[in-house]
DNA sequence: GCCGTTTTCGGCCCGACTGTTTTCAGTCG
């Protein structure tokens, strides 16, 4: 089949959306909404559920959108949406990506100020003209000008995961062509697991001989709109460099490089600049001559097959792409003083999970199987808890309910060890919204902000630093709060947080989600040095969801921390010693 | 449009916050 539920999923909320700014009825809305949710997030085979006419059984699908799926299919279109785009302009749906815009105040911009996109909006907001609207006001003006603002931004960027998958997709193109290539590789900021791109960089090995006949067939990519420009690089014998513009307004730059040169080509398109200026710093302390466009001019006795050569000629051990970033790597490593960087074989649990008992879309059970069969020791079963309304919180009650569950889980399979857990609320008073009756009875706590997100700094700050020194608190769950590319983080002193969490024995988590990666890098580096614990969690809702850890490995080995700066890489035993002794 | 009935209608995730109002609509998580 051609089409994913993926694809049916954006297509029905694409619909939903636009139905919204026309003004349709509400809850008809939110049921295309809750099918094109239960349609990303599915589990079972969509075509399976298709042929054998199960679509209802979806939830949230009913006959109605079930027809309308089969239309999708059929027809590769939807006449509904069709017609909605004849009426609404093409940019309109992107005006509530802007905070402080939805669909109400899209409705209004587009049926009394005719704004249908965002450059319009930004013309509107120029005039004064938005100010004057019924229901708008000065400060309502000003919230969706820096919104805007903060938008644009965003939109310069991709998200590592996008581009991940991107460059997954291009691989495959490459497999499938008539070219005989030798290796294909990501470069710069991707191979370096930088978590927001400006651009995809890659490396293909193939011989030159080739080179010119890939080039037209990358052409012909269906999401390349055009190969911009096309140079040579001396240094790699006339290797070509395409760069090339995506239908999507993405930057992506392919080096065609003959397979003798890739060890070279690979360090030098992956970067990054300030990694490789050390790196030729170091050549020169050594004697060799440097190279204006590579690292050193390499005698002919110093056989590179791989970058590893590289690395060994100028006498350091192998860095990893992770760490190229010019932040005394190079010293670091001269002194022999690497991290002993984290992978995702070294992940022995997972610590923050969901399940359908709060807002999770698979049950307790299949959360477990998930578990097994990546391998994990434990689990920590981490729902949300009472306040947090929207996630349907558990209350005590529930909370109990759920712990006789994990005992039978515990009972049933014996290949892994689930805890009871919770990912609890900071209150905006720094108070959790559980008792301490009722945490004393769990495993694990994970405590999180949810709500309340505009406090000052000091504010936020005494808040977090509250929850970090209560003793039955062992992670803070994503604790800058940010999502990229659509929310900035809280404004709270991080570093007053690690501090605190540095003499409490609190561990920081970092969240694997690519929306969140919190806390980011630098932090984590920092949280590092400073002797913090910290726990790399997917925050799974779903099984296929723990594939994420690999995004919160990323910014650990971005972060220099070592393995054993992970909890999770404990073995059972250790990590229950681990918890039990800072409890103390 | 879906869904679960007190089963063919009536409610639908729900409360906080903000800004524009002058009593509440819209957005957000």
């Amino acid at each position: 089949m051609e089409i994913s539920a993926r694809d049916i999923s954006q297509i029905l909320s694409e619909l939903a959306d636009l139905m919204e700014i026309k003004g349709d009825n509400q809850y008809r809305i939110s049921a295309y909404e809750r099918a094109a949710r239960s349609l990303r997030s599915l589990e079972e085979d969509f075509e399976e559920l298709y042929r054998s006419d199960r679509l209802t059984e979806i939830s949230g699908v009913g006959e109605g959108i079930a027809a309308t799926i089969k239309e999708i299919v059929e027809e590769g279109s939807l006449q509904d949406l069709e017609e909605l785009k004849r009426e609404l302009p093409d940019g309109i749906i992107d005006l509530l990506q802007i905070p402080g815009l939805g669909p109400k105040r899209a409705h209004k911009l587009f049926y009394e100020l005719q704004i249908g996109n965002v450059r319009d909006l930004k013309n509107a907001l120029e005039d004064g003209a938005i100010r004057d609207l019924s229901g708008f006001g000065e400060k309502l003006e000003k919230k969706i000008a820096e919104g805007l603002r903060r938008y644009r931004e965003y939109q310069k960027y991709i998200s590592i995961d996008e581009a991940e998958d991107f460059y997954s997709g291009i691989k495959q193109f490459l497999d499938s062509t008539s070219v005989e290539i030798e290796e294909v590789f990501p470069a710069g900021s991707l191979r370096r697991k930088k978590e927001l791109l400006k651009d995809v960089d890659m490396v293909v090995s193939v011989d030159s001989a080739d080179q010119k006949e890939l080039h037209l067939e990358l052409e012909t990519w269906r999401r390349i709109d055009e190969v911009e420009r096309s140079r040579t690089s001396e240094r790699f014998n006339n290797a070509q460099i395409l760069e090339c513009r995506l239908n999507d307004g993405l930057q992506l730059d392919i080096f065609l490089v003959s397979p003798a040169d890739l060890p070279w080509a690979l360090l030098m398109f992956t970067g990054s600049d300030l990694h490789l200026e050390n790196l030729r710093q170091k050549a020169k302390t050594q004697g060799f001559d440097s190279d204006t466009d590579g690292i050193f001019c390499c005698s002919d006795e110093i056989d590179i097959k791989e970058e590893q050569d590289i690395y060994r000629a100028l006498d350091l051990p192998y860095i990893i792409p992770e760490l190229r970033e010019g932040q005394g790597e190079t010293e670091a490593a001269v002194c022999g003083e690497l991290p002993e960087s984290p992978g995702l074989k070294d992940i022995k649990g997972d610590l923050h999970v969901h399940t359908n008992f709060s807002d999770g879309s698979q049950n307790l059970e299949e959360m477990v199987q998930g578990a097994i069969a990546r391998g994990y020791d434990y689990l920590a079963i981490t729902d949300h808890s009472v306040s947090l309304r929207i996630a349907d919180g558990l209350t005590p009650e529930e909370l109990a309910r759920q712990a006789e569950i994990i005992e039978e889980m515990n009972e049933k399979y014996e290949e892994i060890e689930v805890f009871k857990g919770t990912e609890a609320d900071i209150l905006p008073s720094g108070e959790l919204d559980y008792s301490r009756e009722v945490l004393a009875e769990l495993d694990l706590v994970i405590a999180s902000v949810h709500s309340g997100f505009n406090q000052t700094e000091l504010e936020m700050t005494e808040r977090i630093i509250k929850a970090v020194e209560n003793p039955l608190v062992d992670i803070i769950g994503h604790p800058q709060g940010r999502l990229l590319k659509s929310r900035e983080a809280y404004s709270v002193d991080m570093e007053a947080v690690i501090e605190s969490a540095a003499s409490n024995r609190t561990c920081l988590e970092i969240n694997s989600f690519p929306s969140r990666l919190d806390l980011d890098d630098n932090y984590a580096r920092l949280a590092g040095e400073k002797g913090v614990k910290m726990a790399i969690n997917t925050d799974a809702h779903r099984t296929g969801e723990y594939e994420n850890m690999i995004y919160g490995i990323n910014v650990g080995r971005r972060g220099w921390l070592d393995k054993n700066d992970i909890i999770n890489t404990y073995s059972l035993t250790e990590f229950k010693d681990f918890v039990s002794q800072r409890r103390i």
